[in-house]
DNA sequence: TATTGTTATACTCTATAACTATA
DNA sequence: TATAGTTATAGAGTATAACAATA
């Protein structure tokens, strides 16, 4: 127990000096925000996806482009990159890392030569079948975080927010 | 027009080794994941919401600080990054940031000397208002933008998401 | 002259470790 | 012994510029 050294009886700090407790902070003015509740939901959602898939070890970016490859055999970087919303220098390191793992190929376009077409080795499409189960098994559990309300209102909602404006 | 330099018809590149038509990708795959929806309305979302607040060279990350700031004077940096979901050494800079820039101002704690209480300045409170009017704008866009569909089955949903599992 | 892939660079953010001054 | 703030550092991710090969 704290031992006041005077001998007046012990008076709360001014509100103005001391820390708020830390346990019940006012967040109201920011939980109101579509914005913040977006990137809050987010984080959470992205570190358990990340946790689930961690035997993997695949990121959600290395998870899109190869699920990317396999639905569009032959693609370019450009043109993954352009559909993730990532630049086309990070989209050339995630590649090289796919590349270096095994799990997918650079081949020289005979259209374009300046391009490379991606591919799944078979290794990758090996993977990403484990992939496949092991993400739908967690599109279940995001769906039942979501009791009584509907994913697909989610995912309209979503979608018009992502849309360019 | 590009010639074809041998005599024999001009023929399609076999299907595996062009690229997919870069407007005509298959993002199904993909696009059925709450969580790629989830990351690609947070990015722009936040995207627009940087250029709408432009004027006021203020981030998301210092914008919440600020709020949190105003609506509970005095409270310390661990509080404020427990708070955020950023570590503290993050929490640093940004309030360094705030500071140089002279809208917050750190005070010695009188309750315990290791914190620092964190308090808004005229110039800050001032500087706040702004950015209440404009964000209050944004928000009303945003909205506009679910056009049919309600904000608070929106935020019912994404706050279930956040919900630590 | 424009485009694809690539390298390089700078800046932001995340994540730890370690140090200081206090508790 | 533990905690708040700070510094330092390493690893992602973002954003540009520039260059080679090719269109």
């Amino acid at each position: 127990m704290p031992v006041n050294p005077s001998s007046r009886p012990r008076r709360k700090p001014p509100a103005q000096t001391g820390p708020a407790a830390s346990e019940q902070v006012d967040t109201s003015g920011l939980g109101d925000f579509v914005g913040y509740a977006i990137r809050r939901a987010q984080l959470a959602v992205f570190q358990e996806f990340k946790t689930w898939m961690a035997e993997f070890e695949v990121t959600t970016a290395q998870f899109s482009v190869l699920l990317l490859v396999r639905d569009n055999p032959g693609l370019n970087q450009k043109t993954l990159a352009g559909t993730l919303g990532v630049e086309t220098p990070r989209m050339v390191l995630i590649v090289d890392y796919l590349e270096n793992r095994g799990l997918v190929t650079r081949l020289a376009s005979t259209v374009d030569r300046r391009a490379r077409a991606i591919f799944l080795t078979a290794p990758g499409r090996k993977l990403l079948r484990q992939l496949d189960r092991r993400s739908a098994e967690y599109e279940r559990r995001i769906v039942e975080r979501l009791r009584g309300d509907d994913k697909e209102t989610l995912m309209r909602m979503l979608r018009h927010l992502a849309e360019p404006v």
